[in-house]
DNA sequence: GACTTATATAAATATATTTTTATATATTAG
DNA sequence: CTAATATATAAAAATATATTTATATAAGTC
């Protein structure tokens, strides 16, 4: 009984599945999701840690960053997931997905001069 | 997005989960669901209340009784339901069951005892 | 009509979960 | 080595949910 309880209560809180939303689109790390939900970071690895340990999610750590994914590895999981990606309401989707756009485009900008500097030096 | 998080929000509970369990077996009215779990009847009202919001369950009105079911009318619903009865310890559930059958016998005692002083009468 | 039974609901209390604030840890950059 | 960045975690505070106790409602019994 306990796995299905604790993955229902992961389920049951509306930050989590804007998290899973989030993650459709593919791997993201901490930095992504906080920008992408406007919210502060502990609350973020908060709802991280309980999606993880419902095993909802997978983290693979990477020097600084920890990226995230859906876990898609059984069966179950696999369909409640699908079924939040078709039911989830898409006015915060929407947002969300903007606030993600713009920071990772900032992202890259950085990391392009970052690089662009790199090369004069 | 409400829909579905009222879903889930309703199926994180273990009492809730297993009055599902209970109404595999079809309708029960609330005495019965309290006498299997034994629990205090607003107890068990309260947990009924959040499942039928959450449209997992009908009711029934039926003189001074109320009958619940389970609702599989939609697809969705129905999986999930599914997947309760499946993964729902069958430790707990062996105890309801027992308590359940225990009650209805001694239920359907007492009312064959009536209808006999009824004929008698 | 008074009494009992089945259920629901409201108010008070207890418990669990979430959020915030502060801090720790680890990694990389300078 | 020091500073900065990304993330996690612990403690405190805020909020939500569940439980209990008391009471209401409605139906059936005597």
């Amino acid at each position: 009984m306990q796995d299905i309880l604790i993955i229902f209560k992961a389920l049951s809180d509306e930050t989590r599945l804007r998290v899973l939303k989030l993650l459709e689109q593919g791997e993201l790390c901490v930095c992504d999701i906080v920008a992408a939900l406007d919210m502060i970071q502990p609350k973020v690895s908060f709802h991280l840690a309980v999606l993880k340990d419902a095993g909802l999610i997978k983290d693979r750590k990477q020097g600084k960053w920890v990226h995230y994914r859906l876990n898609e590895s059984d069966i179950f999981r696999r369909f409640l997931l699908l079924s939040i990606m078709e039911r989830i309401s898409p006015k915060t989707v929407l947002e969300d997905n903007r606030r993600l756009a713009d920071f990772l485009k900032r992202k890259h900008q950085k990391s392009k001069v970052v690089s662009l500097i790199g090369q004069d030096a």
